[in-house]
DNA sequence: AAAGTATTGAAACAAAATTTCAATAAGGTA
DNA sequence: TACCTTATTGAAATTTTGTTTCAATACTTT
């Protein structure tokens, strides 16, 4: 059940401990979950997987953990879809942008250099301090442009 | 009460005669409204405006007009925050991103070339077509870093 | 082992957004 | 202009998302 040092694990336990609040054993099913998901994906589907597994978690649990997640950087919130809020977990991957089809509701990842430099030189230039950056294309990919787009 | 062609209302007007619905004084009202707005907004700050304005338009008909405005491309949904989205007018402006401090909860606008570029870039390499692109800096601004972030 | 306190699950609650439905009004036609 | 058809409206009900409450539990320290 060890992770090797600078895992995600071993960061949100020392961000818990440094908090002063608790790691116990949900938060952790919470996050190792979180991880093995490949994916987007929204408070819904993370409860339905955990329960699937034998987790009997609440959802009052996981909408009091994501935003500890969120703030030690380790997942993030991508886009707001059918009325609520869809996720990420970032943590070892390149920061990286989303194309989403308005038809077919499909997203693509892609990276770009050009988006960082941008959020640099903006932090720079205004003094501030990034802590996340966000890029999203809406519209129609190529199946569906001909289609009802 | 007649706006020049290629104005925010024609624009609105010819939308809705295309897609074969009615241009109600409810759908105007709003659409006017909202471009009076200069600055980001929500459906209930919206829904009071009205109201103070002597307009008595129910938060449905506000609920029903904004997916059609986004759909004609004359609004756009900026962010969600405490737990309801954000909206902006962006006829008549230049595309530009936003900087948003999580402390202060001030929002700034910035532009920047190469965020279309990137956009432009991804839209022929990869055959989509372009509805609309969002860029989000999240962070702390100048002020609030030394604070409470 | 005991005390103190954060966390949990379940249920109540609050808020956002959608849907229902009868009344109204837009827009075309005679 | 009067009439007809049908989309739209406001108000209320409903659905869904997310938050809060609270008693029970479990972590942590002494």
């Amino acid at each position: 059940m060890e992770k090797p040092p600078g895992s995600e694990i071993e960061i949100f336990r020392d961000f818990i401990k440094k908090k002063g609040l608790r790691y116990t054993s949900e938060r952790e099913i919470i996050l190792r979950e979180i991880f093995n998901i490949h994916d987007h994906f929204d408070v819904d589907e993370l409860y339905l997987r955990l329960r699937n597994k034998g987790h009997r978690i609440s959802k009052a649990s996981i909408y009091r953990t994501l935003p500890l997640l969120i703030e030690c950087g380790l997942v993030q919130e991508v886009y707001h879809e059918d009325g609520h809020m869809h996720y990420e977990h970032i943590y070892g991957h390149e920061p990286h942008a989303h194309f989403r089809c308005l038809s077919c509701r499909r997203v693509e990842e892609f990276k770009d250099q050009r988006l960082e430099e941008v959020a640099r030189e903006y932090a720079e230039k205004y003094g501030v301090e990034i802590k996340m950056t966000r890029f999203e294309i809406l519209g129609y990919c190529s199946t569906c442009r001909g289609g009802e787009g």
